[in-house]
RNA sequence: UGGGGCGUAGCCAAGCGGUGAAGGCACCGGGUUUUGAUCCCGGCAUUCGGAGGUUCGAAUCCUCCCGCCCCAGCCA
C-alpha cells in the first residue's frame, strides 16, 4: 500500500545494510566514534547526475538514520573549472531531493588559510619542498609503473629555503608553471600517487569566493584529506577511483597534527545502461547541442530527471534498491523506469490523452448534443475522486487502436469490430473514408449504443477493448515531447575505437505538436505529472508549459506487453 | 613477471564455515481488470570465475590459476 518510511533505518525495514553502513554501525558499537558525521564533496564545476544521487542518498541517508550530521562541502580549488552559478545548482538538487545540511555548508575555500599553514608546517618538518620542475619533467621523473622515479634537483633543498620560496610563491613573485610545492614522501613507491605528488600549484586565476586573494591553490589529494580533519568528519566515503589514494590521505593526516583522522571508504560509482556518467561526456553533450542544456529531460543529471517528470522519491527509491559495493557494475535502466513507475503509479492522476489522433464520427449521436460523462482520477484510489468528460459527436482516438487488417487478437477497433470508450459508450465500426491521392485514413464512422453509457451493456454482452479518447470540440491541443533513451547501446562509452557519440538515438526526442487531450489538461501547473492512461506517464513542462498551452514531456511509458507482442512478430 | 581492487543467475544484490543459495529488475507462464496498465499467483543458479586443499561439513578458510577494473594531471 504505502511506501516504506523514507528515512527509516535500513535494518527496521529489514533490509540487509550494506558495507559502509556495517562498518559505521560497528565503530559506533565499539565506541571509537558516538556518531557519524559524513559529507557530500562536489565540486562545482557541473550539474549533479544521478551518479551523484547515489552518493548523496548514501551520505545524507546515513545522517537521517542516525539523526546525525552530514555536510555539504564545495571542493572548489581549481578556479579555472569551477563557478558560481553551479554552486546553487547542485544546492538546489540537493534539497530538491529532500536532503537538508542545516548549518553545515562550507567551501574548500574557506580554508585556504589554515590550508597554507598547514603547508609551512610540512615544509618545517622537511616533509615538503618547493620544486622548480616544468610540468614536463615533474613527469619524466616520476618514473612509470614499473620503474621508480628519480628525485628532483630541489628535493634536498634547505628548510629555510623552501619556507622562503612558498612565501613567494603565495606572493605572486613566480609564473605559472615555474614553481610548485611537493610533500616529500618517496619517489620509488609503487604506487605513483605518493612519488612526492604537488600539493600547490601557481595559478593566477581569479576565485569565485576568493577572489583575487590567492595566487596559490591547493591540491584534490591535500585539501580533502585535511578539510575532511577540518570538520570532524568520521567517514569520508568516496568512489573506489580514489582507493589508490587513500595512502595519501593517510600520509597527510599521520604527518600533520590534525584534530582527527577520518576514514576514507570507497564503493563503486552508478553506471546505468544506455547512457554516460561522466561529467566531461555530459558538458560535450550540452556545448555539441545533441541535447538543448544540463537539463533537457533526456540527460539524467538531477535538473533532467526533474524536468523529466522523475520525483524526488523515485530516485531515492532507486538508490536504495540498487544496493552499494566495491565491485563495478552496471544498472539496468529499466531499474531506474521501474522506480518512477513505482510511484507516478501510487501518485499520478489518470487523465484521457490522444497523442496521435483519428477523427471518430458517431454517425447516430445527435449532431449539437454535448453530455457528461465520469471518469475515475485513480481507479485503485476512489478518494482521489473523479472529473466530468465532455462527450459529443466527433471525436478523436488514437491512430494505434485503429487498423484496416487487424491480426486475431488485436483488441481495438477496425472493420466489423466494437470496443468500449473508456467511461463512455460502445461504439461499433461503419465506415471509412481515405485520402484518394495518398490512402491514408482520415476519418472513422462509427455508430454508438445508447444503452452502454458509462460502459457496460445492459444485455451484459462482452467487449475485449476499451480505448481512450477525447471529444474533439472540447479537446485541448498541445505539445507533447516523447523521450527515449540518449543512445541506442546499453555501454555507449565503453567502445576503445568508436566516440559515444556515434551510439546516440536520432529518435531521443520525438515532438508531437497537434494532441488532444481533455480539457482539464488546459490548467495543468508546470511540474505537474498525469498517467495518459495506456499511454505513459507525462509531466507538465516545468518551463514552456503555460496554463492555456500546455506541453507535456513523457516521463515514461507504461509497461507494454501488447507492444512486446507486435515487437517480436517484426 | 609495479602496486591497489573486484569476480554469486541476463543485470544488480543478500549471504560473514552448518539441514533447502534472500530480494529487486528483466524474462516466461497463469488469474483479476472498463488502462493489453496496476494488482495477484507461479517459474527462473543441483550452484557461487576455475582447479586443488583444510574440514564431519565451504559461496563462506588456505593455495595456485584465469578474467576484469583503477593508477604515470601543476583535474577532482
Amino acid at each position: 500500500m504505502t511506501q516504506p518510511e523514507q528515512s527509516a533505518p535500513a535494518e527496521a525495514q529489514n533490509k540487509p545494510i550494506d558495507f559502509i553502513r556495517q562498518i559505521i554501525d560497528e565503530d559506533l558499537h565499539s565506541g571509537k566514534h558516538s556518531r557519524p558525521v559524513t559529507r557530500f564533496p562536489p565540486e562545482p564545476n557541473g550539474f549533479l547526475h544521478i551518479g551523484h544521487a547515489k552518493s548523496i542518498c548514501l551520505n545524507f541517508g546515513i545522517a537521517e538514520e542516525n539523526n546525525s550530521p552530514c555536510h555539504l562541502r564545495f571542493d572548489d580549488t581549481n578556479p579555472s573549472k569551477e563557478e558560481e552559478s553551479y554552486v546553487a545548482a547542485i544546492q538546489n538538487d540537493v534539497r530538491w531531493l529532500g536532503f537538508d545540511w542545516g548549518k553545515n555548508l562550507f567551501f574548500a575555500s574557506d580554508y585556504f588559510d589554515q590550508l597554507y599553514d598547514f603547508a609551512v608546517q610540512l615544509i618545517q618538518l622537511g616533509k615538503a619542498y618547493v620544486c622548480e620542475l616544468s610540468a614536463e619533467e615533474i613527469r619524466s621523473y616520476r618514473g612509470t609503473l614499473t620503474e621508480p622515479g628519480q628525485d628532483s634537483p630541489s628535493r634536498e633543498r634547505g628548510i629555510a629555503e623552501n619556507l622562503d620560496l612558498f612565501r613567494r610563491m603565495k606572493d605572486g613573485e613566480f609564473e605559472e608553471g615555474t614553481h610548485v610545492l611537493r610533500a616529500k614522501i618517496d619517489m620509488a613507491s609503487p604506487n605513483l600517487n605518493m612519488r612526492d605528488p604537488v600539493i600547490y600549484r601557481i595559478m593566477k586565476t581569479h576565485h569565485h569566493r576568493t577572489g583575487d586573494k590567492w595566487c596559490i591553490y591547493p591540491m584534490y589529494d591535500y585539501t580533502h584529506c585535511l578539510s575532511d580533519a577540518i570538520e570532524g568528519i568520521t567517514h569520508s566515503l568516496c568512489t573506489l577511483e580514489f582507493e589508490n589514494h587513500r595512502p595519501l590521505y593517510d600520509w597527510v593526516l599521520d604527518t600533520l597534527a590534525t584534530p582527527c583522522h577520518p576514514q576514507q571508504i570507497e564503493f563503486a560509482r552508478l553506471n546505468l545502461t544506455y547512457t554516460v556518467m561522466s561529467k566531461r561526456k555530459l558538458l560535450q553533450l550540452v556545448q555539441e547541442g545533441h541535447v538543448s542544456d544540463w537539463d533537457d529531460p533526456r540527460m539524467l543529471t538531477v535538473s533532467g530527471l526533474r524536468r523529466r517528470g522523475y520525483t524526488p522519491a523515485s530516485i531515492r527509491n532507486f538508490c536504495a534498491e540498487i544496493g552499494l559495493g566495491r565491485k563495478e557494475s552496471w544498472i539496468d535502466m529499466t531499474v531506474l523506469e521501474n522506480a518512477i513507475r513505482d510511484d507516478l503509479n501510487e501518485s499520478a492522476p489518470r487523465v484521457l490523452g490522444v497523442l496521435k489522433p483519428l477523427k471518430v464520427i458517431i454517425d447516430n449521436y445527435p449532431e449539437d448534443q454535448v453530455e457528461e460523462l465520469t471518469a475515475q482520477n485513480h481507479p485503485q484510489k476512489p478518494e482521489l475522486g473523479s472529473r466530468a468528460l465532455p462527450f459529443s459527436r466527433e471525436l478523436y482516438i488514437e491512430q494505434d487502436d485503429f487498423m484496416e487488417d487487424p491480426p486475431k487478437k488485436f483488441f481495438r477497433l477496425g472493420p466489423g469490430r466494437e470496443v468500449r470508450l473508456r467511461y463512455g459508450y460502445y461504439i461499433k465500426f461503419a465506415s471509412m473514408v481515405k485520402d484518394e491521392m495518398t490512402g491514408e485514413i482520415q476519418e472513422i464512422h462509427c455508430t454508438y449504443d445508447p444503452e452502454t453509457r458509462g460502459g457496460s451493456s445492459p444485455d451484459g454482452r462482452k467487449v475485449k477493448g476499451t480505448i481512450h479518447w477525447v471529444s474533439a470540440a472540447q479537446a485541448q491541443t498541445c505539445q507533447v515531447r516523447l523521450y527515449d533513451r540518449l543512445f541506442l547501446t546499453e555501454h555507449p562509452d565503453t567502445d576503445k575505437e568508436r566516440d559515444f557519440k556515434e551510439f546516440l538515438n536520432p529518435d531521443s526526442l520525438t515532438l508531437l505538436e497537434n494532441c488532444k487531450v481533455e480539457p482539464s489538461l488546459a490548467t495543468a501547473k508546470p511540474g505537474d505529472s498525469f498517467q495518459f492512461e495506456r499511454n505513459g506517464y507525462f509531466c507538465a513542462d516545468p518551463v514552456d508549459s503555460r496554463p492555456g498551452a500546455p506541453v507535456f514531456n513523457r516521463t515514461v511509458t507504461l509497461r507494454d506487453s501488447w507492444a512486446k507482442m507486435m515487437g517480436g512478430k517484426g
